[in-house]
DNA sequence: CGACTCCTTTTTGCATACAATATGCGAATC
DNA sequence: GATTCGCATATTGTATGCAAAAAGGAGTCG
């Protein structure tokens, strides 16, 4: 890819924000993305040099996103022996699956509470497509729906420092990449707990809510504590998707 | 985050380590300290060049600093316009409560679930010092006991992930140093919780342990709000406690 | 009297240079 | 032959320099 030069490196894209103009969030905002989609997977080293040059950077916005992203726990430094990317025990994601329990039976609690009418139908129409994906066994879709029905009820529970709490457990949690590893079982499973989700959240019933979030989640560790396993000591990904280094 | 002593990745030395002295997270901790002491109160602006001279060292390491006391939300970054303390609207105070309810009502079932009898027998004794730090109408004592009491029941719950996450946010919240503004029912009810919670925990009854931490800190909220309101827009405390800026 | 513009000053952002620390390899020693 | 010491190299940590952006102020025009 070569970088036509006025262009910030995160800019690529339809969904990217307002031009980064910051060097250094640019550069995190790169590697947050590199790293849950398993470029750069967990335990990786990462060498200053070699990223600036691939990353076309300087080395101090580069050590500024490692210091940000190491804040968010994406990463881990070893002092005067560089970064790596943050390998999360078996413990460490039942750990973070028990917390991220709590916090979704909260948002569930709030938001039955605070969510409008039209709030939930939305939530509604997109389960009932979600449903349809199900049908179709179009996983991707499914996904998607998935996750946009999950992203609507935070957003309904209306509490900005719950809903970042959340996003930065979860971006953790998805450097597993711990997907479309789902059997027809527990894929029906989880499509009748959307189900329960949704009534629940008609009925404004937040405890009900916040137990079928809460099932649902228990259920989703199981099937990631499964595949640590299968996987093992999973070979490391290549690291090849990034742009070659600049010749100098 | 950092004091991530104990879990070097590889072997775990039986000695402890010399003292790291990696500049920019002892600029990290200093930094953390002076705005939860309300040196650097909230909206204060932070000017690197005056910080550098102050702190004794170079840009590079001080805004290595701040990038992560930005991920962190002790400080917030205006893009070009540098950084200043975090200041938490009421809202945000609100917001974080709820999710620190959450967080302790977590905590509290685990610790019920999981704390070994010598620790509830050291809780136990804490809190019967607390008490009597209350008959004595010790604050200082009372507030250190207090303190105490709760590290504990939070690490009976054996979940660093949850530890970190509830550590942090009672930083951003410890900047806006609510306290010694305890009036003697206020006291009086807060220790009669403790009391609750004590018993809820030998008892090993997780949800009445986790619905009074709750409720504990409703109270709490309703304190801090009110203190919030009676200072009203508070005067900036003067950063005076700051060494003097070296001259060259 | 106020708003606008242009210019100076200040401050932040990035790049690079220099220093400190870790790593790897080979020779010397036991 | 294995171990250890020491040196060479590589990598991280810190300081500084330079450029761009913002803030502040003086002067001018409406």
């Amino acid at each position: 890819m070569q970088a036509d030069e006025g262009r910030p490196i995160g800019a690529r894209g339809a969904v990217a924000a307002v031009n980064r103009q910051v060097l250094h969030e640019a550069v995190a905002d790169q590697l947050r993305d590199l790293i849950t989609e398993g470029v750069l997977g967990p335990g990786a080293h990462l060498n200053e040099r070699v990223l600036c040059g691939q990353l076309r950077v300087s080395r101090t916005p580069l050590r500024e996103a490692l210091r940000t992203l190491a804040a968010e726990g994406m990463v881990e430094l070893l002092p005067n022996r560089g970064a790596m990317v943050a390998a999360l025990s078996r413990r460490d994601v039942e750990h973070a699956f028990e917390l991220m329990g709590a916090l979704e039976a909260l948002a569930g609690e709030l938001a039955a509470r605070r969510a409008t009418p039209a709030e939930i139908d939305e939530i509604r129409a997109l389960h009932v497509e979600m449903l349809a994906a199900h049908a179709r066994r179009d996983l991707p879709a499914y996904y998607r729906f998935n996750r946009d029905i999950h992203r609507r009820i935070a957003a309904c529970a209306r509490n900005p420092v719950l809903d970042e709490t959340h996003e930065r457990l979860n971006a953790r949690l998805q450097a597993l990449r711990f997907r479309s590893n789902l059997n027809r079982d527990k894929w029906d499973t989880a499509v009748e707990e959307h189900g329960d989700m949704v009534d629940a959240l008609v009925d404004r019933d937040g405890a009900r809510l916040g137990s079928v979030l809460r099932t649902h989640l228990q259920n989703k560790l199981a099937a990631v504590l499964a595949q640590l396993t299968d996987i093992g000591s999973a070979p490391p990904p290549a690291a090849d998707r990034l742009p070659a280094e600049a010749s100098r």
